[in-house]
DNA sequence: ATAGACTCCGTACCATGGTACGGAATCAAG
DNA sequence: CTTGATTCCGTACCATGGTACGGAGTCTAT
């Protein structure tokens, strides 16, 4: 058993369709093996991490086009270019951050009144995240 | 000037498009109020609250069947399913937050390393985000 | 060397979350 | 009461992120 894996092996482990995985070549996320002149392309084990990671970044929110970005800073070479767009997402993420501890805060409350009897009368979830900016 | 709006001050107000609006009142994420025998529809200005979380909540990666959900915290009456709901939102928003700030930090290690003229040898930020569960 | 499984590749289709369009009704200002 | 802007409503279209399909090639085990 050796570290490389085909593409359906690929997107066993990574919990996806094989079509994604191609959708995701395309796409320029993950990069596609030159194929062999006999046999099937071959995948590094490193290449599920990879796919795992687009797919949690996802759920956080980012499209496809900012994910590239962030996995540019994993491929990046250059320094400056690096650290720009790592503030960049840096920005994003922290505010991002900052609005689900809003809902969660809000959340907390909320089961909290409920657990005390109290009848939520009145849920102010919108409030929490309905600033202007 | 009174407290309603017609459509399109709503949907100016909240920052989207009106078909948007119209929309969101056919998935039922926002009411549509009953249409006057003549004249056109007013929205109370708390209408605009609510599209704008429902922005929000998209943005941190909720769909708008579980931007639905929440939404119902706020309207709901039943003390016991509310508080079901809210604590099923809550370990989708903590762990949310726990992947976010993963990735938060890895950036301002990141950002550091830079600041300080190495070179970012090896990003490891796909090692944030790719846990198996 | 042959069966059954997997890969390859192009193309078509799908769900979600909107956006655009157009004709009729209504409003609001002058 | 006319004009220009909005609303209304149905229907069509669009982008993103996949999924499905099908025929030909390849692999693997027996």
């Amino acid at each position: 058993m050796n570290e490389e894996l085909a593409i359906g092996g690929l997107a066993n482990a990574a919990g996806v369709n094989i079509e994604t995985i191609r959708y995701y070549q395309r796409r320029g996320l993950v990069d596609e093996p030159s194929k062999p002149l006999r046999g099937h392309r071959r995948y590094a084990a490193a290449a599920i991490k990879r796919v795992r990671f687009i797919k949690r970044a996802q759920q956080l929110g980012f499209t496809l086009e900012e994910v590239k970005g962030l996995l540019q800073l994993e491929d990046g070479q250059n320094c400056r270019e690096t650290r720009l767009l790592a503030e960049q997402k840096l920005v994003v993420v922290e505010t991002r951050i900052g609005d689900l501890n809003k809902m969660r805060r809000l959340l907390k409350g909320l089961i909290a009144e409920c657990a005390n009897g109290k009848r939520p009368r009145s849920c102010p979830i919108i409030a929490t995240l309905s600033a202007d900016t």
